[in-house]
DNA sequence: ATGATATGTTGAAAATATTCCACGAATACG
DNA sequence: CGTATTCGTGGAATATTTTCAACATATCAT
């Protein structure tokens, strides 16, 4: 859980009441400056969007307040981010061993050309796959649905992807993640070769069919 | 997005103005109501376990304040329902399929400004993560060591990465996948960013709070 | 009925958050 | 060097919240 800060920078942490709970802080006003940060945003500038003024946001910044819910609100929204996403934020799974390029498994069909990573791991939990979509790329009129789960990061290019009857065209930098038993397709409706790369678990591609025990 | 209620007694929790996203007004007090109710308290016992005053969680409840961060932490402490999960009845809690760039979680120091895909999605088996390592970024000096499996592909720049001792330099187009219980590092060791997409499992980073052990 | 206890509400005081306005630092430009 | 601009900060005034201390209602036992 989280302990929201709430004294002044000269104030050490005993002076306040804050009783019980041992667990780990969170940090509302770094995580803030983090979040304006990545848009390239002045305190002014978010203010001005969020409808408060740039005291609030650099006070809250510094952690010398401790903000109502309105006020979050209200500035998260100009970023935009979700108060319960704002919350979320916790520490990430450090990424980390090493395919070159062309070690990648190709697991195309011909029109595709696609890099697995890891195929020939035993065991593995994932499929983390390299995928490149061709213009016109299509991965078929029925519905694929499968076990698992998946999800992929679009590099470049763009491509739609129906699940489940939802239709989404993504671009560089969207995502997506979904159940793959719902009825899913991905079609390159662009011009242009669409990278993505994606996971799946448990894993679709075994290179040396070594499917693991799965609930 | 949500809209905190910050009005008096007649108002009701019904849209005011639709901005893009299609979500219905957020019942802080409601919710509040909800939870506590579902656990047999009272407003002063859920008050005393809180810190906070009966008054408090009355006026909260109907919506005559906007409580401040740090209180509303203090009441959901007391349920305990995260932050993050209070408001999640907001976001999407369902299988959300498609996740604009802006849309991703952000996660990272300060210096790493990375997104999560889906991370509210309730029971994720995988993280998959959008992550950009600034010229210089490191992992740190003592290795991490965590439990599951990790791997990614890396898109741009150029990261150096060890694991378990052994160190790789890797560029666009190549990849890596290893169980992360082995000590790992990641340092991007060039002179522009490093891209990469990563997913790992189980997530590490979940959206805890009140929510059920999943095996 | 009467008192004892528990509930949720609320006025007024106290505490805290937010705004208004100005300051100093940093940058850019003549 | 001066001046304009933008940045983040913070004092003092204002607005909102939280607390304190009732109050009204309801239930239960005497």
């Amino acid at each position: 859980m989280l302990k929201i800060f709430h004294e002044y920078d000269d104030e050490r942490p005993e002076d306040r009441d804050m009783d019980q709970d041992t667990e780990a802080a969170f940090d509302v006003g770094a995580r803030l400056k983090q979040l304006r940060l990545a848009r390239g945003l002045s305190q002014r500038e978010l203010a001005k969007r969020a409808g408060v003024t740039n005291s609030t946001v650099s006070l809250v910044e510094q952690n010398h307040v401790s903000p109502s819910v309105s006020s979050l609100k209200k500035i998260l929204d100009a970023l935009p981010v979700s108060i319960s996403a704002f919350f979320a934020g916790d520490e990430p799974t450090q990424p980390k061993p090493f395919y070159r390029a062309d070690e990648l498994t190709e697991i195309g069909d011909g029109t595709l050309s696609w890099g697995l990573v890891a195929a020939r791991r035993p065991d593995r939990q994932m499929s983390i796959i390299h995928e490149r979509y061709p213009p016109g790329a299509d991965s078929g009129e029925e519905m694929l649905e499968h076990d698992g789960e998946e999800g992929g990061v679009v590099i470049s290019g763009r491509i739609e992807i129906t699940v489940d009857g939802e239709v989404g065209v993504l671009g560089a930098g969207d995502a997506y993640y979904f159940d793959s038993r719902l009825p899913h397709r991905f079609r390159n409706v662009g011009g242009e070769e669409c990278v993505i790369v994606s996971a799946s678990t448990p894993p679709t591609f075994s290179d040396a069919g070594q499917e693991r025990h799965h609930a």
